[in-house]
DNA sequence: CCCAACTGTCTATTTTATTGAACAGCGGAT
DNA sequence: ATCCGCTGTTCAATAAAATAGACAGTTGGG
C-alpha cells in the first residue's frame, strides 16, 4: 500500500462534494466500481482511472502530486477555486484541493433576479469564508495573511 | 489518447537503459506485459504500473509528472544522475529524465585496476559530455551554463 | 556456419477489473 | 406509518489485464 489510490480517490471526491454515483456518471463509469476502487479492493487500469479523473476535471499527474503540496493549507487563491456551477449562477469551491474536509464552503454569486433555495453552509467544528470586497487581514494559529477581493480562507476552529 | 502511459513508460525505460525483460525482472513483473503496455494495448492497473516503476525508482507522481518539467532540458545536475552501476564500478546515466533520446552516456568511474571492456559511447547527430575536473563555460543556442566536477550537458548537434 | 544470448512480439490460459443490478441504511416529505 | 430519493456496498456475469511460454530477428563469438 505504497500509494493508496483508494483513499486519495475518495478525499478528492469528497473534496469536490460529489457523491460516487454523480461521479460515476460524470466519468461514465460505474458507482459500484469507484465503490470498490475507494476501499482498495481493486487496482483500477490507468485508463479508467483517467476517465474518473475527467470528471473533476483532475490529470494524472494533478492527482498523484495533489497532496504533497496541499496537505495542510489555510489559504486557498481565487484562480484555485474549481467552478461548480451551471447557467447564471457561479459556485467555486474552497479548499477543493484539502483532503478530508467535513464541510463545504460555496463562493455564490447570482444574476440579478436568481433565485436561492436552500442554505448551504452548515458549521461542523471547522470554519470557512471569502472575501467578497476589500481587504482583511486573517491570523491563524500565529500566522498572519492580507487577503483581497476573491480569496478564501479555511481552518480547524481550534486553531 | 490523452495520457499515453505506454509512449511515456518505453521513454521512461530507454532512458534508463534497460530492456523491456531486465525492466520486468526488476518490476516482478512479466516481459510480456511491459511490451502489451508499451504498445497500448492493454491499460495497466495503477498497482501493476506502480510495480514497474519502482524498478527505476520512480514514484507515480514522479512518472506523471516527468515531461512537464524537463522536456528540453539541456543541463542536468550530478544529483540527478540515477546510478546504473554494480559492485565496484559506478555508472550514471545521464539525461535520464529526457524521453526518446536517440543515445546513451555514462558517466564511469573506476575503482583501481577494475578493467572496461567495450566502448559505450556512440555518435548519432546528438553530443553529451560529462565535466570530470574543473570547470567549463557551456553555450549552446544561445544560453550559456557553468558546470563544474560532475555535471553534465545534453544537447541536439544541430543547435 | 552454427550456437548462445539477447532483443521485442505474439498466443492461450489464468487472474483480475468492470459491469449491471441487486441490496440495506438513512433523512425528509406525505 | 409509507414512500421517495439519495447514500454506499455487494454479488454474478462479462470484459479486460496479467501470466507463462513459444516465436522470429539480431548481435557477437567459436
Amino acid at each position: 500500500m505504497a500509494e493508496d489510490v483508494g483513499k486519495k480517490l475518495k478525499a478528492t471526491r469528497t473534496a469536490f462534494g460529489l457523491s460516487q454515483r454523480e461521479l460515476a456518471k460524470r466519468a461514465g463509469v460505474t458507482n459500484g466500481m469507484v465503490s470498490l476502487i475507494e476501499q482498495g479492493r481493486v487496482s483500477p487500469s490507468v485508463g479508467s482511472l483517467q476517465k474518473i479523473l475527467s470528471a473533476f476535471p483532475l490529470t494524472l499527474a494533478e492527482f498523484f502530486t495533489r497532496d504533497l503540496s496541499s496537505q495542510e493549507e489555510v489559504v486557498f487563491r481565487a484562480a484555485d477555486q474549481p467552478d461548480m456551477g451551471t447557467g447564471g449562477i457561479e459556485f467555486r469551491l474552497v479548499a477543493a484541493t484539502r483532503r478530508d474536509r467535513a464541510m463545504s464552503i460555496l463562493n455564490e454569486v447570482y444574476e440579478p433576479g436568481a433565485d436561492t433555495g436552500s442554505d448551504l453552509l452548515t458549521h461542523s467544528g471547522e470554519e470557512g469564508g471569502v472575501i467578497v470586497a476589500g481587504e482583511l487581514e486573517l491570523t491563524v494559529a500565529g500566522k498572519t495573511w492580507t487577503l483581497s477581493k476573491g480569496d478564501s480562507y479555511y481552518f480547524d476552529s481550534r486553531l
